[in-house]
DNA sequence: AAACCGTGGGA
DNA sequence: TTCCCAAGGTT
């Protein structure tokens, strides 16, 4: 192997193995986690800080230790124990996922990435990551954290491009170890969620500052993404109508949704959407709940 | 393929 | 305070 790349491999790793974060989805004393508990996180981490899924994830686990078991709860359950950690379909997603799971892989999370690839919610990053951290498949795993080291480091350049490339892929595949690759999947994830952030990188903590094409050039900035509009937006809307729902034990009147927006036009078809994607259930005549509120179990 | 889909903490 | 953005996926 190129003998550059090889002390590209060192230098991170050895960096990994001193900074890895003791996250309770991964493996404890160097063996493989439970694939459930991998693909519960990485279903919450998908745009999501680590910090803010860690407590929903250990209660999630609590209740539901096998996918059978969250198959087994109606999708009200899961919205509402999915709390507040945003893009609430994950759950709805999640627990599709872990049906499908059940009733097509005898209630084993699937171990390739083409069967990962088959489940709801589940994209080219989930799979990647999933038969990768999981199963120790050789994946080339392109998260936005390994894509902006790679951006960085490689191409010299701030921000990685707006959307996977063929390029990207090409250059990953280069990078990734014959062996050990999913460890360098999460060393290099590592390196960019904890020193080669997006705002404000810490080059002086990073192992391989000294061969970094961006740090070589003086840091050129690049073109922020432009930046998702959010106030006023039915995303917005929908937040507040499934706070009300989520927070509440019972079934709500309209009259209380009505409350938490004015434009009347919006808010109706904002709580049709919630409806329309099995968020929100209609349990009589103006009144709404999760869905599965009498279902029993 | 561009737009949509939540949330809250840090800079 | 405002803005950025975090282990993406779906349509």
């Amino acid at each position: 192997m190129d003998p550059q790349l090889s002390s590209l491999h060192d230098d991170v790793l050895a960096w990994f193995a001193e900074h890895r974060r003791d996250l309770p989805w991964r493996g404890r004393d160097g063996g493989r986690p439970d694939p459930w508990a991998v693909m519960v996180s990485e279903f919450m981490l998908q745009q999501t800080p680590v910090a803010r899924v860690l407590p929903v994830f250990e209660a999630w686990m609590e209740v539901w230790p096998a996918a059978a078991d969250l198959a087994a709860a109606t999708t009200g359950d899961a919205v509402r124990a999915w709390g507040r950690l945003g893009y609430p379909r994950r759950a709805l997603r999640l627990h599709a996922a872990a049906t499908a799971i059940v009733h097509q892989h005898a209630g084993r999370v699937p171990d390739t990435y083409e069967a990962l690839l088959e489940l709801p919610g589940v994209g080219d990053y989930t799979a990647a990551a999933i038969a990768s951290f999981a199963y120790g498949r050789r994946m080339l795993v392109l998260d936005t954290n390994v894509r902006r080291v790679f951006s960085r480091v490689v191409r010299g350049q701030q921000y990685p491009p707006r959307s996977v490339t063929s390029e990207e892929r090409r250059l990953g595949q280069e990078l990734m170890p014959v062996e050990g690759a999913d460890v360098w999947a999460a060393a290099t994830m590592e390196l960019g969620a904890l020193v080669c952030t997006a705002r404000a990188p810490r080059c002086d903590a990073c192992p391989i500052v000294d061969r970094c094409a961006w740090r070589a050039a003086g840091y050129p900035q690049g073109e922020q993404p432009k930046g998702q509009t959010w106030h006023g937006t039915d995303r917005q809307v929908r937040g507040r109508l499934l706070a009300v729902l989520r927070e509440s034990p019972e079934p709500v009147l309209k009259g209380a949704l009505d409350a938490v927006w004015d434009d009347a036009g919006q808010r109706d078809r904002c709580l049709a959407g919630l409806l329309d994607d099995g968020l929100v259930e209609l349990v009589a005549d103006d009144v709404f709940a999760l869905p599965g509120h009498d279902e029993g179990r």
